[in-house]
DNA sequence: ACCCTGGCAGAAATCGATTTCACTCGTCAA
DNA sequence: TTGACGAGTGAAATCGATTTCTGCCAGGGT
């Protein structure tokens, strides 16, 4: 492996000379010339690690989500791979795996890596972005704001949206719609949960026992379907607020054969592999890419040294 | 943030002592308590990125795979990150998006980043690890193995499962039998293909049209789907290569009404969020989370100094 | 003739941890 | 009593790039 030192003394400069070469100072063009020529001949890279340590930065994003499973978030990962890539960060996935504990440790990571930035998808409302904020690194909340900092964020307007699909619901004649959100903890959830009550309170008192928080994975879904099935005035109609708990209580119908139009769903979010029959579910699409893709712009801003008011960015729900 | 040296003057002695109990070494009890107390009050973390310059190695592996929004390779990073994080390694996740110049960018950042090793599923068989291995890095490959280069893989076995499909199709009853495999130069797709040809050729000569490459991914299945459906003489069912293009042919199927069990459908791969009506459709199921398992483990050693010839692991398609 | 400015380039400091080297003390065996 | 040995410690070198500090030299203004 190459060394600036090498590439130095093949050159017949300094080491300082070289530096300068690759970093488009003013150097005089033959001594430019032939660091140029050393260079190649020794497929010389900078290290980045030195580089790193020298500047207290890096040309690297993390970026923090919740479920490396959930095709929401990894289509969310490509947004914010393509706009990296092409402003020549490498961008670092990491699976917090709803895990808070796990979280924190990339989130240290992040720091002392002196990563540029962090886009994160919080596991939970609660988590503590201090170390970042005290360094003075970046970071951009995406789909859920942690609470008690100011920071940017990029959202969709999750209780809008929840009120949405609940009146679709309504508008097909469904009367006692059900509801299974995320845990209490996470925003997102909570919010989805408040536009179906929204909802559901126009056409009368809103009966609680209908609504279940659940894990936002398949399993999760999948038994508060179950649970809802068995209760004794069990629901005509179910709004689940993401898109891995619809595929969890689809197949719960599609086991007790209820499966749409026999039994309402509107799912929040898009079906994952969306397959087969085009059946009688609402679905809210979730502009997944566009998320990511405005993260990583917002965050990349910051880097650039915009240093305006935290802003926060809401999505429509709709592609426009 | 806090370093070393300001450890050390906290705690009146010098950083070769710091370190020194940091890395466990004979220090004086009295000292390491100091030490420890001044570390504990500045809340000090040592500076990775020092420390890989010092070290030339950091406790990082790289996983690099072609799409991550396929749920198999997904769950393939969870089974090596279960095991790296357990192993005190973090894992960051590269997607090579099947380009080979994003993975070669990749891996070079593997080097120069002296991240611990590589696992690797290859956007082709085409691919150079000259400079991992001239550097000494381990390398796995894993469901794909490059050519040219003698190194450790985590394999499943291709050909016996495309010859299961097939003949679970030809058993049946079906007779016109076409593949949908991958890329010509991903050799995973190849060996599902002759899996394929093998089974074919026990009722008779096989005919090369019902061969089509796609490229693993939903559009390409659903392209597929609809040439083959095009054909004068139209094939009664499809051995579909992996997952998402099994998404993508089904769609079709669905839309012109062709569904399972009208056309048979076998697919190697699980297919992803399984939905809904269990459909007639062969799957061939794929260990995924315990090929990730398997590589994390096998890198690890190597990490570890294991220097034995190379092994090639073949996984069991089910789950004994 | 003299000073100032600005471009160019090398020496050396810097980032923060690890490790070698060298030195001091004790302890123990000869 | 002396030499050997080992544990404990600090000073300094090291990893590789960037950047400040200096100095040199040429060109232009007075």
């Amino acid at each position: 492996m190459a060394t600036i030192y090498e590439v130095a003394s093949m050159a017949g400069v300094s080491p300082s000379t070289v530096s300068r070469v690759l970093n488009g100072q003013n150097v005089s063009a033959e001594k430019a010339r032939r660091v140029r020529e050393a260079a190649k001949a020794l497929s010389f890279t900078p290290s980045r690690i030195a580089r790193t340590l020298r500047l207290q930065t890096s040309e690297v994003i993390a970026l923090v989500i919740p479920d490396i499973e959930n095709p929401f978030f990894t289509a969310m990962a490509r947004g914010v791979e393509d706009v990296a890539q092409a402003a020549g960060y490498s961008v670092v996935l990491c699976n917090s795996d709803e895990d808070h504990a796990k979280e924190a440790r990339y989130l240290d990571i992040a720091i002392e890596a002196k990563m540029a930035g962090v886009i994160l998808a919080a596991a939970g409302d609660n988590c503590d972005l201090s170390g970042l904020i005290e360094r003075n690194r970046p970071v951009v909340a995406v789909d859920r704001s942690p609470h008690g900092f100011d920071i940017d964020a990029v959202m969709v307007d999750n209780r809008a949206g929840g009120r949405t699909a609940t009146a679709a619901l309504q508008s097909q004649g469904f009367s006692r719609i059900a509801c299974i959100t995320g845990p209490r903890d996470v925003e997102t959830a909570v919010h989805r949960a408040d536009g179906w009550r929204d909802a559901a309170r126009t056409t009368g008192p809103v009966d609680e026992r209908y609504l279940k928080y659940a894990d936002f994975r398949v399993d999760g879904g999948n038994k508060a379907m179950r649970e809802l099935l068995a209760m004794p005035e069990p629901p005509d109609a179910v709004f689940v607020a993401n898109n891995l708990m619809g595929v969890g209580a689809l197949q719960v119908l599609a086991q007790s054969g209820q499966l749409p139009p026999a039994l309402g769903v509107a799912v929040f979010g898009d079906l994952p592999f969306a397959p087969i029959a085009p059946m009688a579910i609402t679905v809210i699409p979730l502009p997944a890419r566009r998320l990511g893709v405005t993260a990583a712009n917002l965050l990349l801003d910051r880097i650039n040294g915009d240093d305006q008011p935290p802003r926060t960015i809401v999505l429509r729900n709709q592609a426009a």
